[in-house]
DNA sequence: TAACCACGGGTCATATACTGACTACAAGTC
DNA sequence: GACTTGTAGTCAGTATATGACCCGTGGTTA
C-alpha cells in the first residue's frame, strides 16, 4: 500500500519533534528540571504520546546521546576510510576535519553532547545506559587511536600510548570548537576559527612525529 | 491545550493534500475518467479518508473550483480596493494587475478553472453546484463591471453595456494569459508579455472612453 | 434481448494513533 | 511523622484512518 510508506514517514516525523522538544527542554532546564509534561507541550503532544514513542524519561536521554554519537561515528568511520590507504597524518588530518563537519553540520547534538558530559551524568542514568554511551564514545576514539597506531607502526610517529594522544589531540580540537562558539575569545586570540583549527591539528600531529 | 492547534493543522493539511491529488488526477485524466482510487492512492490515503474529508467525487470537483475562485475574489476585491477613491480607469488597471498575480502566483489554481470551463461541465455537476460555480464567477467579473460603471457615471467611458464591456476586458487578458503559456506564440508576438498585457489594458481603456 | 461481467463510487466494521485525567510515589515542608 | 506538592508513568476513552466489501451502471457477448 501507498498509504504504508506515508504512515511510517510521519510516524518517524513524530518521533523527531518529540526528541527535538525534549534536547531543547533539557538543554534549558537540565535533565532534573526538565519535566515530561513540558516536552510534551513543546512537542505539540500529550504526554502519553511521548510514552507511546519512548519508554521514559531516561529514555529520551539516551536516544539523543546515542543517536548524536551515532551521527558522529558516521562522519568518523567515513573520514577514516577504513577501505583505502592513507598514511597516518591525513587519516588524523581528515578525523580532525571530520570532527569540524560535524560541529558545524549537527550543532544540536554537539552541543548537547557537551552539555552533558559534564556533571553528574553517572548518577542520572541507568548503568545500563552509561555503558552503552561510554562504549559509543570510545568507538569514537577508536579512530583516532587507530590512526595513530597506524603511525607509529609505520614510523612516522614516535612510540608513545596511542590512546593518550588520541585524547590529547580530542581535548585539543574541543578546546578550538569551545572557542569559536565564544566571539570574545576569539578576537583575543585574532586568528580565524579554521586556521587556528587546522594550526591545532598540524601541532598535535608534528608534535607525534 | 497546545495539541489542539497542531491537531486542526494537520487536518488541514490532509485535506489540502486530497485536494492537490484530486486536481492533478483530473487535470490529467478529466473529470469521468479520473477515478476515486487513484486519487487516494496519490494523496497516500485510503480511499475511506477522502470520503471522511469529502462526501463525494463531485464535492472535490466543487471544493476545488470554489476554492479557487476564492481565491481569485480576494486577489479583485483587494485591488479593486472598494473603500478607497480611485478613479474608473485605475480601478481597471490594478483589476487586471490583480489577475495576472492570480496567474502568477495560483498556476495550478488558474490552469484548473481553465481546464474545468470547456466542455460538458453543466452535465457533470448538480445544478447545486452549477450555480455555485456560476455566481462566484459572476461575482468576480462584477468587480470589473463595478469598475466600468463608475467610469461611465463620471463621464470617462462612453456610454455602453458595462457587463459586455466587462466580458471583453476578460477575455482579452485571458488571450494574453494564454499566450503567456505558448513560448513559440510569445516569440512571434515579438513582445514580453507583460508589455502586451499592459497594453491589451490599455487598449481596451481607451477603447472605453 | 437477456445474461453476464468489470469497474468504480460509496460504506462501515475494524485497526491504529492519540489523549489527558488519574495513580503512585518521591522529595520537600511544617 | 503527617501533610503537601510535583511529576513520572498508566490506561480507558476518543479520534482518525483503513481497505474489504456492497451495489448500481454501462459495456460486452451469446
Amino acid at each position: 500500500m501507498t498509504t504504508r510508506a506515508r504512515r511510517e514517514r510521519e510516524k518517524e516525523e513524530r518521533r523527531q519533534t518529540i526528541l527535538r522538544a525534549a534536547r531543547e527542554v533539557f538543554l534549558e532546564e537540565g535533565f532534573h528540571r526538565a519535566t515530561v509534561d513540558s516536552i510534551a507541550e513543546r512537542a505539540e503532544v500529550s504526554k502519553g504520546t511521548v510514552y507511546l514513542y519512548f519508554e521514559s524519561k531516561e529514555s529520551l536521554l539516551a536516544h539523543l546521546l546515542l543517536e548524536g554519537l551515532a551521527a558522529l561515528l558516521g562522519y568518523l568511520e567515513e573520514a577514516y576510510a577504513p577501505d583505502r590507504t592513507l598514511d597516518a597524518e591525513e587519516r588524523l588530518r581528515r578525523l580532525g576535519w571530520a570532527y569540524l563537519q560535524f560541529f558545524q553540520r549537527e550543532p544540536h547534538y554537539f552541543r548537547f553532547l557537551m552539555a552533558v558530559d559534564r556533571g553528574r551524568f553517572r548518577e542520572t542514568v541507568s548503568p545500563q545506559t552509561y555503558r552503552q554511551v561510554l562504549e559509543a564514545s570510545l568507538e569514537g576514539l577508536n579512530w583516532v587511536v587507530r590512526a595513530i597506531e597506524q603511525g607509529i607502526e609505520e614510523g612516522s610517529f614516535h612510540c608513545c600510548d596511542a590512546r593518550q594522544a588520541a585524547a590529547t589531540l580530542w581535548a585539543t580540537l574541543n578546546g578550538v570548537l569551545e572557542l569559536m562558539a565564544h566571539p570574545l575569545r576569539q578576537e583575543m586570540v585574532g586568528v580565524t576559527p579554521d586556521v587556528l583549527y587546522r594550526t591545532a591539528i598540524e601541532t598535535v600531529i608534528r608534535g607525534l612525529r
